[in-house]
DNA sequence: ATGGTCGAGTATCGA
């Protein structure tokens, strides 16, 4: 099975390069960022004529998760799941797909280390483990995919020293997004490579793209069982090539789940 | 290393 990964920031401007990739990468399950839809205006006829099935979340101009699946779609969940505070800027959707319970998470940015948004950004990933909690089990197949908006190391970010004081590397991200390893996810882009200079986001301005000046900051989490099947895994850097490009690219991992 | 760019919506704000 292949499990995608992909903030398209705007899929009312990036149908058209969605559907292009969908239909080279082929992906069996595709977790989509940043609709910044309605659930009204989600295009799910079109993902259906490329053989997807498709659930979204979201409330129209920003934000806003979706799930792609060719190999079933089962048990959405929207937002957090019941008992705990709703997820009112729609950054969270759950589903079974093939066995696997999937996530796709756009967490906050956070702005500023000293902004509001940034404890909000804490909190959210606070809430994220507790649905973990709920919906899945750390001892069967579980991915959770998504723009965490946290690079979890150094290596992960263009230049370090660029970075002090801002957020994406603070030690209460990192923190955040280790205590979700702790809860039994690892990083599978990890397990295939340790280079550095590996992004999945680059800045649209100042030609950072070209520059090589990025972030891996889009992830695919998955459960140690899952972790023991991926036998791939990609950034597909064309795809942040050419006209209209989302400012991240797809990320991509195989997993040998027998699906 | 924010200023450069985008996309929201149509003046700025957010990333």
């Amino acid at each position: 099975m292949r499990i995608a990964t992909w903030n398209v920031n705007s899929l009312k401007v990036r149908m058209g390069r969605v559907e292009e990739w969908l239909t080279y990468a082929q992906p069996d399950v595709c977790c989509l960022q940043e609709t910044k839809l309605s659930d009204a205006a989600f295009p799910h006829m079109a993902f259906s004529a490329l053989g997807y099935e498709s659930a979204h979340h979201g409330s129209g101009q920003w934000n806003g998760v979706a799930i792609l699946s060719r190999v079933g779609l089962d048990n959405v969940v929207e937002g957090f799941s019941e008992g705990l505070e709703a997820d009112e800027d729609t950054r969270l959707l759950t589903a079974t797909c093939g066995g696997v319970v999937v996530s796709s998470v756009y967490v906050p940015n956070g702005r500023a280390l000293d902004a509001p948004h940034f404890q909000y950004k804490l909190s959210w990933f606070k809430r994220l483990r507790d649905h973990l909690d709920r919906v899945a089990d750390p001892d069967r197949l579980v991915a959770v995919c998504g723009d965490f908006n946290v690079a979890p190391e150094d290596r992960d970010v263009w230049d370090p020293a660029a970075f002090v004081g801002s957020t994406h590397v603070s030690v209460e991200e990192r923190d955040a997004l280790a205590s979700l390893e702790e809860w039994g996810l690892e990083d599978a882009f990890r397990r295939r490579y340790q280079e550095d200079r590996l992004y999945t986001y680059w800045d649209y301005r100042a030609g950072d793209f070209h520059e090589h000046r990025g972030m891996r900051i889009d992830l695919i989490l998955v459960s140690k069982p899952l972790a023991d099947t991926v036998t791939w895994a990609i950034v597909d850097r064309n795809a942040r090539k050419g006209k209209l490009p989302s400012d991240h690219a797809p990320l991509l991992i195989d997993v040998a789940t027998g699906v």
